[in-house]
DNA sequence: GATCTCATGTAATCAGTTACATGATTTC
DNA sequence: GAAATCATGTAACTGATTACATGAGATC
């Protein structure tokens, strides 16, 4: 159940109605972390029963009201708990990785596609995290502490992207050598 | 539900029990696509209902009778459907991303040293994937076209591990550069 | 007139984890 | 005598996805 963690990290950098978190786990932290606005106003709901989040309704002219959610002290403490124990090391799912192990069993030119499709995602990605790293961090010799744990979170994300980038090539290689890799 | 998937691959490799398929996805295939036991044995009762796979039981002595599942002339079709239909690019999932952007809210100390367990994590990874890669795969330049997929899949997994180390490694530096990074 | 943004949810289903359960044989 | 290996499952629970639901105002 780590939503509710990284619930309690975007609200604590600042606060928020559920609405707005799922904008942010659509965007943002989201990149790293998915959650659907479903999904988050269920647990919202739970952490405010567990009292780590407390809302304030804001009525609003010609707008639906809305509930503008914050940590309370005790999400505070719960949050500061979380990261002084370790995380248990995720292994990765990789339903690509399984394809590829499919391939004398199935349609080698369709998992081609499939290669070309992914690169040009992860070449997406790696443009939009090296394009966010230049504007918010143009100096990263001199970050802000408050900036660091966002600074190295791009970092992974053009770390694991550029990665990728280099598995799709090395695939492309392998399997269509004569063809361009556009 | 691509547990399905993994285990149509796994036995197209080879026949097996639900406990070889465990132990499978333990180790080689489990490496990108992890599955407990239970699982496996709740997936291969629907797959048998569906008619994509099919057992014999095995009787043995001094040990528990077996079931010995293989693919149907319907699992092989299903399995060739599969690899021929584009596969969502999965986004990454990382609860360890969220924990960095909880540095300024959290325990400093406690995630360095998470830090290092994923580094040696990571290390151990990569060094099973290198010396998998030296056994099985000596001259990847003349592999027989039934092993480019495993091939592909140990690249696959020596560059995301390579990532995972560099991206602990630029953490460690920022975070805990005076120290060693054993 | 259609679509997008703001704003909130419920209900059903599916996938995955954890706990529980059994029992013989082999190895330390 | 304890632990590991072989071999199969059930049951309860948690987490995540998908489908359904409503409604006003703003923009194209």
């Amino acid at each position: 159940m780590a939503l509710q963690h990284a619930i309690l990290v975007s609200l604590a950098e600042r606060s928020a109605t559920g609405y707005d978190l799922a904008r942010r786990f659509d965007a943002s932290i989201g990149h790293f972390w998915k959650a659907s606005h479903q999904q988050i106003y269920k647990v919202l709901g739970r952490m405010e029963s567990d009292g780590t989040v407390a809302c304030e309704v804001v009525a609003q002219e010609g707008r639906p009201h809305k509930k503008v959610y914050g940590l309370t002290e005790s999400g505070r403490e719960e949050l500061a708990a979380w990261t002084s124990k370790a995380t248990p090391v995720e292994h990765l799912r990789s339903e690509f990785a399984v394809k590829l192990r499919a391939l004398p069993f199935g349609d080698g030119d369709a998992i081609v596609d499939d290669v070309r499709v992914r690169r040009r995602a992860h070449q997406a990605q790696l443009a939009y995290y090296t394009e966010s790293a230049a504007t918010y961090f143009p100096r990263p010799d001199e970050l802000a502490p408050e900036d660091v744990g966002r600074w190295l979170v791009l970092r992974g994300g053009i770390l694991i992207e550029q990665a990728g980038l280099a598995w799709c090539d090395e695939i492309l290689q392998r399997l269509a050598p004569d063809e361009d890799e556009r």
